[in-house]
DNA sequence: GACTTTCTTGAGTGCTCACTCAATTATATA
DNA sequence: TATATAATTGAGTGAGCACTCAAGAAAGTC
């Protein structure tokens, strides 16, 4: 009996997590979102509860997207040159919202206020890092780097290094290029 | 004749700047300002303008202090030591009001909405670089690193790695105090 | 102490914010 | 086709936003 929904509420969280990525918490108001969406107030409110709520609804979905998209790679091709590619795919990708990382724009902006967000930010950066340590620890196991470094700090370095890289890569795509390549570089080093 | 000002309106740049630096341009109201500034609207408003302009003297005065600080660095232990000695310093200063790059947040926050702040924080960041690149070229003509490499990538390089470690210290100060270390072990492989 | 000039005050401006809700519209079942 | 159920609509809510301004207080000169 009852009515369905008009819209394919996955493709909204999708369209919502570019909007917030580019834009922000802040910098995203209500209107920008009904507009873009195509959901009025009720409708909106209805499907998701508040801006917060869906806000990190996106924000799982990039992590998830994130994580997704590394292992696959380190399936593809192993975990080293997963690592050695990561980079590069991050920033040549023109279809994506934006370049600097959603977590640390995410803890950036909100940490200070004590927001939610930020410290759900904060876990699924540590989530990611986590990974980094893993696939470095199986490139270990493989043979592809020393036993001699530490997993965790090599992993440590990894995400900062991303960080800047996506930081740069928003101010200049090919200043990005370059770094990747060198950060990749730097790994064959180890 | 006249009354003078009942504040010291450079002191107030800088705690403006501090406010700004932690809490992002839209995180801070003019009730914030008003509140720990101690100024009524009206003093506000005859003093600076407006939120963005007071918004720009405080980004300017963050990037001078921050040029400043690195060419005293560099006029102390010369060109090659200054830029292995800066990260350790950025991170581990407990009096800064944070610890990620402020020209970056400001960037990161605005640029997607065309804001003139935006533009301003893109300029001094190349201009950093600019200083970076230079360092990189006086180590060269003193002999402290080889002639092979290129200041202006060195700089670039630089700047992200920067970045990224600045992202990190607002997370966690003790990784981002080993990672400042690493920077400066990696200029020492130069 | 009178006067001029500037600083200080805080109530008030219009606007946008995230969010609500009662009325309306559409659809799946009986 | 009638009915039950849920989706959609958009005007409306109070709160907070950046900002204004007219009136009053304070300090320097004469």
């Amino acid at each position: 009996m009852p009515r369905k929904p008009g819209f394919d509420r996955n493709d909204l969280i999708d369209r919502a997590r570019d909007i917030f990525w580019a834009q922000g918490w802040a910098g995203t108001s209500l209107k920008d979102l009904e507009h873009r969406l195509k959901l009025k107030p009720g409708s909106f409110y209805a499907a998701f509860g508040s801006k917060d709520a869906l806000y990190e609804l996106a924000l799982e979905r990039y992590a998830e997207d994130g994580r997704q998209r590394l292992e696959a790679l380190a399936d593809a091709v192993g975990p080293l040159d997963a690592l050695k590619t990561h980079p590069r795919r991050m920033v040549e990708t023109d279809t994506s919202a934006a370049k600097a990382c959603m977590l640390a724009k995410t803890y950036l902006e909100l940490h200070r206020h004590d927001h939610p967000l930020a410290n759900r930010a904060d876990q699924l950066l540590n989530e990611m890092e986590a990974l980094f340590a893993d696939l470095f620890r199986r490139a270990q196991e493989t043979g592809s780097i020393a036993e001699t470094h530490d997993p965790a700090s090599l992993a440590r370095r990894y995400q900062s290094d991303l960080l800047g890289l996506r930081v740069t890569a928003e101010r200049s795509p090919s200043a990005a290029e370059a770094i990747a390549d060198e950060i990749a570089d730097g790994l064959s080093r180890l």
